[in-house]
DNA sequence: TCTTGTCGTTACGGTGGTAGAACGCCCGAC
DNA sequence: GTCGGGCGTTCTACCACCGTAACGACAAGA
């Protein structure tokens, strides 16, 4: 029985490398239970004992968790074909919440339903395993940002990581887009106030960086707010070709 | 022909999983080419290229990069038992340095080598996939650590790290240890400069939490380095018993 | 209309960076 | 042995960046 005849999933791994029909539709066999959430809607809290995953099929989530002090810390935004939770494979209990930033559609699949498809499609575990490596790369990335520049330099590379990803899910953006977050969003996710992150919007407004109408946003120097983040494009340089055929 | 009879990689798998002979032996292969290096030394350069990976089987070496205005970003310290430079997998040049902290052995292999590996034992591509997704947990609680704490949480969660993940690899390891970092290290790990380091490891030992005496550190007040740092030791969470037997 | 949420703006203060020098220690050269 | 250089650490001032707090403007819903 087939719900979905296409897969997010799939369709995001074969832009990167070829998969066969029956590859394809294993991968398929994740998103057969598609749930509609609303904007803002949790999926996940911190410490839930949790033994499913997730496929994101439509719209953006991220992940984040809440210190003693009450401050957050926005680890990710998640687009459509992003695989999230995976720290559920080896933790029960949830180390990060997840939350809806717009009207969403999630696949969740069971912890074994994972199992049988790591077990009866080898290759499609090591394609798991090369994702996650980019996804650790993608997170180091970001905490050289943190951990090193300034508070304009962490913005920037933010939006043009933003950017970058939003564009690997939809070829029809070019220069333009919706982001989706608040200020005080973007703030905790590079460790600022919204306050600075206020600053340093209106700064790069002023300096002909990017201009806002209406919560979309322009990129109008590419080079220079690369320049300014220290932040070069990596899903260009990914090669999984290495990895061919298999049984 | 084996040049070793046990795999640092394997014991360290076997801790959380059982593993069939066959598995071993295979993961033995990995380190079948064992390479001294000496402290200082640079096993791999930013954008260079790279077609090899490593399995740490003495010492200890750490990830960097170095950002255009010349300050450093520490990634990750590795240990005996560490599978290092997975982003070889993905990409063709490396995204960060490795160099060794102490007089290492590392054991380099081939990327194709590694594919062998996962064509012919499913279950270990499985498991390289769930071990590079506890790093990315690591990564996040380190992204949570560089964007929301204070400079005193940010180091003493760093020592915290360390000495668990020594433990993990040295059972006889109680509450001192030598970190073999600098503090100018310490600082370009947590994003601090050598200077506030210092003033934050003196305070600590002013307050009873730490003692020092040539290089080696002694946790005195775990429960309150944990508070301060708030820092959760997730190794002990670790659960891979949901992916037995297979093929 | 009132409420709620987001953005914009200001004043003030603290955390943590910069600069510079001195100290101790290890280690090799003599 | 001791002398000296290099490295890591310690310490002192100074001050900039960024956070805190507080309030107003504005739009979208209730």
């Amino acid at each position: 029985m087939f719900l979905v005849a296409t897969s997010c999933f799939a369709d995001r791994l074969a832009k990167h490398v070829p998969l066969s029909d029956t590859e394809k539709m294993a991968l398929a066999r994740l998103e057969e239970n598609p749930r509609k959430i609303r904007r803002g809607a949790m999926i996940q809290r911190v410490n839930d004992l949790v033994t499913e995953l997730f496929v994101l099929r439509e719209g953006r989530v991220m992940s984040f968790v809440i210190l003693p002090d009450g401050s957050r810390q926005i680890l990710r935004v998640y687009f459509p074909g992003d695989f999230i939770g995976s720290a559920s494979t080896i933790y029960n209990r949830a180390p990060e919440s997840l939350v809806a930033l717009s009207d969403a559609v999630v696949c969740p699949f069971d912890k074994h339903a994972l199992r049988r498809l790591l077990e009866d499609y080898p290759r499609v575990a090591a394609l798991l395993f090369l994702l996650s490596n980019a996804e650790r790369v993608a997170l180091t990335d970001r905490l050289a940002s943190l951990g090193r520049t300034s508070a304009k330099a962490r913005v920037a590379s933010f939006l043009l990581d933003i950017f970058d990803r939003l564009r690997v899910t939809d070829d029809r953006i070019t220069d333009s887009f919706d982001l989706k977050l608040t200020q005080e969003e973007i703030g905790d996710a590079v460790g600022l106030t919204s306050v600075h992150v206020n600053r340093m919007i209106r700064q790069m407004e002023q300096e002909g960086l990017i201009s806002r109408s209406n919560g979309r946003i322009t990129l109008l120097d590419m080079e220079r707010l690369e320049e300014i983040g220290h932040y070069t494009n990596r899903h260009k340089d990914m090669d999984l070709e290495w990895l061919p055929g298999m049984a």
